[in-house]
DNA sequence: CACACTTACGATATTCGTAAGGATT
DNA sequence: AATCCTTACGAATATCGTAAGTGTG
């Protein structure tokens, strides 16, 4: 009981041209290859679908019951599959990903900008959450890829390196800090200094950084915004990654790129190994190991932007 | 780009079954020839459908995106292939006719009653008509066959004698008619008649069967159930088929079966020539077949009750 | 007898199963 | 090493096209 979308196609054909020969020359068949198609339909039915003479062919009551559901079931199957082409052209399409808050509003409206030129009708999940959430998504495949910082536990994730995220001092633009040639990390633990939850990414790079010279933590906040409001007063300084660097160019602000401690961080595509994605997915996936260390020149252009 | 309704179950098995051996088995298939098998599906779609290793065969976000599609699709064909089963077993269907007045009132109820005890979900379409109709209902395709008395012009039409409707005198219980030993054309003649429009089938015959000795027509109706009503109270006699009958069984009316002009008209079976019925509706007619002539019966039965 | 559908039959294409190969745990 | 999917290949099956057959107008 295997019934073919061509068969419906033959059907409505023949229901159309009520003429095996004509109906057979527009489905590109000889005209007894068409007529065993639909004497096994109608096997295959249990019912006789058309009265044929020489002269008339018609449907009979059977044949005029099938006619609607031939109808529909060809028109589904015609949509399934063109639903398909429209994936595999990246005519159509969802991707759903999971990448840093500094990522989603430093880097994603320029990649997804470009992406979107190209591929209008595809849609976008879009989650800006810290690391272990991103990654976590990305193993449960509540998201088809990420973009966050390295993990350690990698057995069955695919990690791919396309960025490397320097880190920028931020202070009030009459700042002492900004008139020295050389900033040391001594310097930047002498004023008060303004954080990020410890959840975060770029606190955990910091942390790491200044673990000789303690930074005199004077405000721990969650939003960059918050932190760059209290510097524009001169409550504190801070360091941010190029990223997150757009929030802090501010007329009050001074911005400077570190050197003496040269902090950078990793940005990685991180995907589920031996997992395929969708035609989109993979599209926008390869569009950024394309576009893989543009961030050095987003570095340059803020910097001459800041200093 | 030719989708089988086995493809969907192949797809849909192993879905399911998340191995490629058990679902193979489940489709009794060899497990290489169902691996060919979702791995064509997969071509034909353009889309790779499952992620598969030796332990884990679990769907890609497109396989995810078709599921829903596959089942509602191998649903809709499976419910079309049960429907044609159950039309062939004669477990659905749907039978129209079109018959005379007196067959759909004095035979149909039988019928019927007999058909339905053995198909109950069968349903019927049932158009009564005079004969004109019917046969024009036919002809077009309107209904699937008639009853009526025959047609003169059968070219495109099938006909088939079922019974042969005899006639019956109708007179007031107290009519001197009933008293005679037998009763002639010009005794009829003699009494005020009861008769039904010109289009009527019984009318024709009765014009027929007098037209030496001229009918006293006293009054012309178009329903049987007001002659009935006339003849109670006396104000004539009339002349009915076996067939309506039982419309004239009342305490204060005689009836009496007509011998020296015995009069009778044939009832057909008629249908398109070469034409297929649906199996619903050729069981019935094939039920009428095998039920033929057996109106003498009835003529008998009427016969006792009535003289 | 001309036209249109069906049937017959050899050729082609598809699908199948067995068996070997490859990859993962 | 065991398990499971894929690939290779000859066999079985289904479908196709040519051509002859059949029936209808």
């Amino acid at each position: 009981m295997n019934i073919t979308s061509n068969d419906l196609l033959v059907f409505l054909t023949l229901v159309q041209e009520k003429s095996f020969t004509r109906a057979a020359a527009r489905c590109g068949l000889s005209q007894s290859a068409f007529s065993t198609r639909i004497s096994s339909l109608e096997h295959a039915l249990g019912a006789k679908l058309f009265d044929r003479t020489t002269r008339r062919v018609e449907l009979t009551p059977d044949g005029e019951v099938f006619e609607p559901f031939a109808h529909q079931l060809h028109a589904d199957l015609s949509d399934v599959v063109q639903i398909f082409r429209d994936r595999a052209a990246r005519k159509r399409g969802r991707v759903s990903i999971a990448v840093l808050p500094s990522v989603a509003a430093g880097w994603m409206p320029k990649l997804l900008a470009r992406f979107a030129a190209r591929h209008p009708n595809i849609q976008f999940s879009l989650t800006d959450a810290i690391a272990e959430t991103c990654v976590s998504l990305v193993r449960n495949g509540d998201v088809d890829f990420g973009i966050t910082v390295g993990d350690n536990d990698t057995e069955d994730l695919d990690q791919r390196l396309v960025a490397l995220d320097h880190f920028y001092l931020v202070c009030h633009k009459d700042h002492e800090l900004l008139r020295k040639k050389k900033v040391t990390a001594a310097d930047i633990a002498a004023f008060p200094f303004l954080q990020l939850p410890r959840s975060s990414s770029v606190r955990r790079v910091l942390d790491n950084a200044f673990q000789s010279v303690k930074l005199k933590t004077y405000l721990e906040t969650n939003y960059m915004a918050t932190i760059a409001g209290m510097a524009e007063v001169g409550l504190g300084i801070t360091i941010v990654p190029s990223l997150s660097l757009n929030q802090f160019i501010r007329p009050t602000l001074g911005v400077r790129i570190l050197r003496s401690p040269q902090i950078s961080r990793p940005i990685h595509l991180i995907r589920r190994r031996g997992r395929t994605l969708s035609a989109a997915a993979e599209e926008f996936f390869n569009g950024i190991v394309a576009a893989k260390f543009e961030l050095p020149s987003l570095v340059r252009q803020h910097a001459k932007d800041a200093i």
